[in-house]
DNA sequence: GCAAATTAATGATTTATTCAAG
DNA sequence: CTTGAATAAATCATTAATTTGC
């Protein structure tokens, strides 16, 4: 292949001619149209935002095809990776220049994922939604269930099982420790 | 102006009020941990990370959570606000500020509606690999300037010939914000 | 030096998306 | 087509920095 004479690239006279290289500004546009709800891009519509973007730095209507292709596929790769991770959950990494966080993974935990959608009861004092929103006010007590036999070998940080994690695992607290996340009621809002 | 005297906090100051104040300690941590690559920590984590950085203060798992959201959407956000301005000064055409619907249609072409099928016909059920190939050997001009060699027995529905611009007509983006304007009156708060 | 006034950072909420399951 | 789950963008609100006049 690659009997095509493309001199392509270009784009700002970036260095390499092999790709495209798309400017901010075609990426810019790129995404806008993307977001703004076209996915797969007809044959017309390439054309025109071929040409359109044009005006920016070269580019050929397989580039702007190929880029709705990827994109879309990479949406979706992210989003599957996501929810994998949800069901894996023990991404430790490496901590790098500091000791960081040594973040012992945790180790009796599997049902995790039921804890991150607990984030959203922080936000419980919604106006008037149908949905639940609120399901328990202790966010975070059905996370750690684990113990059992979970053998914990070093999750000494991690409190066993009678989840104080929260408000509790403070060097000190006061009455009104609740008071900071408790709720604001907008406080006269506009 | 008579800046209204936020009773929310009034008595005691801040010890226990508004909102979290991380210590430095909690910050340089944080700050680590993010560069460490831990961009969107897991429930799990922000567990983790609340319970060792409570030794140096009170704090809350929402506030682990919110500083991570925050701190990456402010990388993002410092990012791209670099990139657009990077390539601003083109503003070569007045279509920038509405990007992505006037697009108006290419001169030349008339019936490019037909290169619709083409597209199609490109993925369609080939493997991967040949579609690539397929592309690469008609690259721009199978869209542009498509010389019907007539083997396209998809054309034969052609979708309306007024080739509707785009559907999306959505909200975009519409942060332009040129310069963050100073034009904040700072009596806004109500 | 100091506070009031103003500006910049940043914590906390709300809103709009996304994909995919039902 | 609708809804669920999750997030990132956008926004609001408060604290810290800083400027400014005395």
């Amino acid at each position: 292949m690659t009997s095509v004479p493309v001199t392509t690239n270009g784009s700002g006279g970036r260095s390499g001619g092999s790709r495209w290289c798309p400017t901010p500004e075609q990426v810019m546009l790129l995404e806008g149209m993307y977001r703004g709800g076209l996915k797969t891009p007809t044959a017309t519509q390439i054309q025109q935002i071929t040409s359109r973007l044009s005006i920016y730095g070269k580019i050929q209507g397989k580039n702007v095809f190929y880029w709705f292709q990827n994109h879309k596929a990479r949406d979706r790769q992210k989003l599957r990776k996501k929810l994998m991770a949800l069901h894996q959950q023990h991404r430790l990494y490496p901590t790098l220049d500091h000791p960081f966080l040594p973040l012992h993974p945790i180790v009796g935990v599997e049902d995790v994922s039921t804890c991150k959608p607990m984030f959203n009861s922080w936000k419980v004092d919604l106006p008037s939604d149908q949905t639940c929103k609120l399901m328990c006010e202790c966010p975070h007590m059905t996370m750690m269930q684990m113990d059992h036999h979970g053998s914990t070998p070093y999750c000494t940080r991690v409190p066993p099982k009678t989840l104080q994690l929260f408000p509790l695992t403070t060097t000190y607290l006061k009455e009104d420790d609740q008071d900071q996340g408790h709720d604001q009621p907008t406080s006269s809002k506009s």
